[in-house]
Formats: structure tokens, C-alpha cells, sequence
DNA sequence: TTGTAAATAGTAACTATTACTATTTAATTT
DNA sequence: AAATTAAATAGTAATAGTTACTATTTACAA
């Protein structure tokens, strides 16, 4: 693959942060670099970097976000404003009793916790 | 809230299979009962039911598609043909760590876990 | 029955994403 | 260093899925 500056800047915004940005404000920040930037780029190029593997895609309700940690990990979700914060646990599940009586070969999970940030919590003790 | 033929015919739809439909579907099924049913009622349909808990609203990956099981159940999703499947275990986490480490109060989870079914599986010794 | 507000059908509008195409550019060859 | 070439781009048009709008219909209460 050639190499692009659209695509390096878009890399690196999405590496750069942890706020799991959607397309739109992807574009937004990467026009601050390349002012003429075309959105139809920042698309393209979304995909070729997840097919590459230097990006994750979130299906977070009807939002796609993408995600510059690619290591294995998991999301909570808050049900008051929405935040995604990438947690490091893995769920341990029945792995035996899916391929038994599912007859299904489990090869990756999806695991969001929903609940309530710290920020909207009923947390007496908070600091 | 005033009785709908419409509604009722969505709802008989969605919760008479576990196919997990789109909203597309839904219409192409509708209309066979009601030939005139417009898109835009399914769609609202569809809102109000998942408001009222009839139905649960699943996102799976770049598709929105209805469950008419709502009990509190997980998903398993076939990397080869997409097909999604009720599962009735639940994943254990370390709920303390969440709240502690991360000051997170857990009120749901959705977990999908991929793989093969068991007509995309390897498996040797199938019926 | 008649009155009414909710729900509908049909259509237009909107949003997110993809497709198209002439031009530009990274990288290779001369 | 200039010429070559195919990949990538900017800008625009098109598409898909969903929501908004409005005149008409319908459930149901008075």
C-alpha cells in the first residue's frame, strides 16, 4: 500500500485519543491539518485502516465509533451521557456448553457493560 | 395508549420468530397482512414497542434488527452467514473491580459472542 | 352518533455512508 | 532528474435507512 498523509493524520487522531470518535468529528479534527480534506477520504481510509488492523470499529447503538486500542478489551457504557470507557476485563462465560449444546465454535466476544459513569452515579464517598 | 391493527400486526411479526428481523423484513411481512401498511408505521411501531418493552432493538454491527424475546438473554453471532442465535447463559465479570477500579455502577450487559455455527463449523462428527 | 385526539398512508426530507470521476501524488523506472 | 504509472484524492452525486410532515382515517369516550 502507498503511503498517504490523509491517511497518517487520520491514524493518528484516532490513535491519539480515547474518546472512541465517530467519522464526523474525525473529519472535523482532521481538517485541521488538511483543510480541504474530503470526507469521502476519512471514509476510505476508516476502512483500510481497520482491514489493516491499526483501528477497531465500535457499533455503539446507531453510532459507529472507532477505536485506536486494538489490543483485546471491553467497554462500559453509561446510560446517562453516553461515554465509552475501555475496561481490561474479560468476561468468562460456559465455553463448553455453547460448543455442546449450540454446536457453535466461539472465536471472539463482544461485552459492553451499560450502567452509570462516575460522574452519574449516586456515589456518596466520591472525592 | 389507543389500540393499532398495525401495532399489533408488528408485534405478532417480531415476536413470532427468532430469526431477529430488520425493519425491512418486517415491512415486507407486514404488508402481506396489511397491503397498504406504510414504512413509516412500521418504524414507529417498532419505537413504541421497544418504548413499552414488547420488543428489544439489537445492533449488530452495521444492522438494526428486532427481538421479540425479552428476557434477559445473550447472542451468538456466526462470522460466516451472520446468523444470531439466543443463548441463555450469562457472563460473569469482576463487578467489584468495575465498581472500584473503574467508580462504574453496572445496571445491564450485552454480549455477543462470534464464531462459527454449526453449519460453518469444522466439526467432524456432526448428525 | 358525534367529537376528539391518536394513528395512519403517502410523501418529502434528512443523515450517514458509498460511488464516481477528473486530477493529483507517491513511488518506480528510465 | 525527468518521465511513467497506478494508487489516492477532492469534490460531487447517489444511495440506504430512517425520521418528519400533513391531510385523512380511526379508536374510543361522551
Amino acid at each position: 500500500m502507498r503511503f498517504s498523509h490523509q491517511r497518517e493524520v487520520v491514524r493518528e487522531i484516532i490513535c491519539s485519543t480515547k474518546s472512541h470518535p465517530t467519522a464526523d468529528w474525525i473529519y472535523s479534527q482532521a481538517k485541521k491539518k488538511i483543510s480541504n480534506i474530503s470526507l469521502g477520504t476519512v471514509y476510505r481510509n476508516l476502512k483500510t485502516l481497520e482491514e489493516i488492523g491499526s483501528i477497531k470499529v465500535i457499533h455503539d447503538s446507531n453510532q459507529v465509533r472507532y477505536d485506536g486500542n486494538v489490543d483485546g478489551h471491553h467497554h462500559l457504557k453509561c446510560i446517562k451521557c453516553g461515554i465509552l470507557i475501555d475496561i481490561d476485563i474479560q468476561p468468562v462465560f460456559n465455553k463448553k456448553k455453547i460448543m455442546d449444546e449450540y454446536d457453535f465454535e466461539p472465536s471472539d466476544e463482544k461485552f459492553f457493560i451499560l450502567g452509570k459513569c462516575k460522574k452519574h452515579n449516586k456515589q456518596k464517598n466520591r472525592k
